[in-house]
RNA sequence: GGGUAGGUGGCAGAGCGGUCAAUUGCAUUAGACUGUAAAUCUAACGCCUUCGGGCUUCGGGGGUUCGAAUCCCUCCCUACCCA
């Protein structure tokens, strides 16, 4: 894998690059829509590609589970697998530390609402309601876990998360990581900061040892990731640290607030702590990040790459995201408008349906609605994305 | 005409003397969703409320009882069976 700037910007942090892997290339600032499970649900591979998408995020801990990474490799791969001739990045399974341990056990996600009551909740109350349902167990060595599918104990380490990622044969692997609560302390943080960096270690470590045995996944990138949540101070040592290991790329990981408001608000924030510290010339990217305001404002912070379900999970959920914001596509208001979903745009669903229709299939639970809402978004997604390429192009970003 | 089983909130369907304004599911309405435990989740869903509570509901009418959706009488209606 490379990375090349083509422009940067004298406006801002922002700049044109291209990532280069031997499953072609993705101009960035770009963002990758979630297939964590080999598929951009709803979607085919050759969806993905009309859409106008370089590259697709997949997941390491769900694909490991089922079907197993030895049935990926025995198909030829992840691309063959699912016959997606573009990039695929590979999550390391660290969010899934978070989101089946603590997300589950403080009943927050990684950008939660005010929530007093998650706020409230103490570790040593209803403590065996909590201990039935915790389902991982952290360790310096690497993190045991329980399947979400059925229970079966697991392990995962920096070296098997590499092992497994290289079996599936991504050409952007990620780091295995620690992603904190939001509501973490600092001490907990901290803790969390230090063991992803000892992991960091060790993820690279265990690239280079198969490098050296001269497996063919020599062109798989390597990306490691920042934590340090909300607090600056850990932020920049962590910015600091992973930014001097020999990544290919980094990732920018982790909670920016313990609510809504908060992370808002501390994102950009944080970029600029975390900026300075990573090499100019490798390419950054902010993880699980996907509203539109957030994408622009971080690419203008120096991001270049993005991944998120926002899009793809709200369109399942009835919402289409259009030039003049999120419409509910469930609501009664829809029943009866002939319009499509964005005047504007010029995907295949807003070329041939009507919200009416739309509306319509949303109410009679009819998968075909999620699909084109997901096909949508994502079109508008990538759009987005593109013109702010073209804005850097112009001088305007 | 005779027999049997029934009639409960928009629908389906629990409850069968007090803890019942009535379990549950669906539908409806509102809200949420940011490295996907997510075609998911949360809440509201008789009327009124100063959120303590108050008021009118379980086919209609009458009765028994301190108390009835629940028991009795009667009428109406529905389904099935026999003539």
């Amino acid at each position: 894998m490379q990375f090349k700037i083509l422009k940067s910007s004298k406006k801002s942090l922002a700049r044109l690059g291209v990532i280069k892997t031997s499953h072609g290339e993705m101009l960035t600032p770009a963002f990758f829509p979630v297939a964590t499970q080999a598929c951009l649900k709803t979607l085919t591979s050759q969806d993905i590609q009309q859409i106008g998408f370089q590259g697709i995020l997949a997941n390491t801990y769900h694909l490991h589970l089922r079907p197993g990474e030895k049935i990926i490799k025995k198909m030829g791969g992840l691309h063959k697998f699912m016959n997606w001739q573009g990039v695929i990045a590979t999550d390391s399974g660290g969010f899934q530390v978070f989101s089946l341990g603590k997300g589950i056990e403080h009943k927050v996600g990684k950008i939660p609402k005010i929530s007093p009551k998650a706020r409230s909740i103490k570790p040593s109350l209803n403590f065996d309601d909590r201990e039935n349902k915790k389902m991982v167990k952290i360790t310096e060595d690497g993190v045991y876990f329980r399947s979400h599918l059925d229970g079966t104990k697991h392990f995962l380490s920096p070296e098997k998360s590499i092992k497994i990622q290289q079996d599936l044969g991504s050409d952007i692997m990620f780091a295995f990581d620690e992603c904190n609560s939001p509501l973490d302390d600092f001490e907990q943080t901290k803790k969390a900061m230090e063991r992803t960096h000892y992991w960091a270690e060790r993820c690279i470590a265990a690239k280079l040892k198969i490098k050296n045995e001269k497996l063919k996944n020599k062109g798989q990138g390597l990306f490691g990731i920042v934590q340090g949540g909300k607090y600056k101070s850990l932020r920049m040592q962590s910015a600091k640290f992973i930014g001097a290991q020999n990544f290919d790329g980094f990732g920018i990981g982790g909670v920016f607030g313990e609510s809504y408001g908060d992370s808002k608000k501390n994102l950009i924030k944080a970029l600029n702590w975390i900026m300075p510290f990573l090499p100019e010339q490798k390419p950054r990217h902010l993880l699980g990040i996907g509203h539109l305001d957030d994408i622009a404002a971080a690419i203008k912070a120096g991001i270049d790459l993005f991944d998120c379900v926002h899009p793809t999970r709200v369109g399942r959920h009835g919402i289409a995201i259009t030039s003049q914001g999120e419409l509910n596509l469930n609501k009664p208001l829809f029943t009866a408008d002939k319009k499509p979903l964005d005047p504007k745009c010029s995907c295949p669903t807003c070329q041939n349906y009507s919200r009416a229709y739309i509306c319509h299939l949303f109410r009679a639970g009819e998968i075909t609605a999620m699909r084109l809402l997901t096909y949508h978004n994502l079109w508008f997604f990538r759009q987005f994305v593109d013109n702010i390429r073209t804005g850097i192009k112009n001088n305007k970003i």
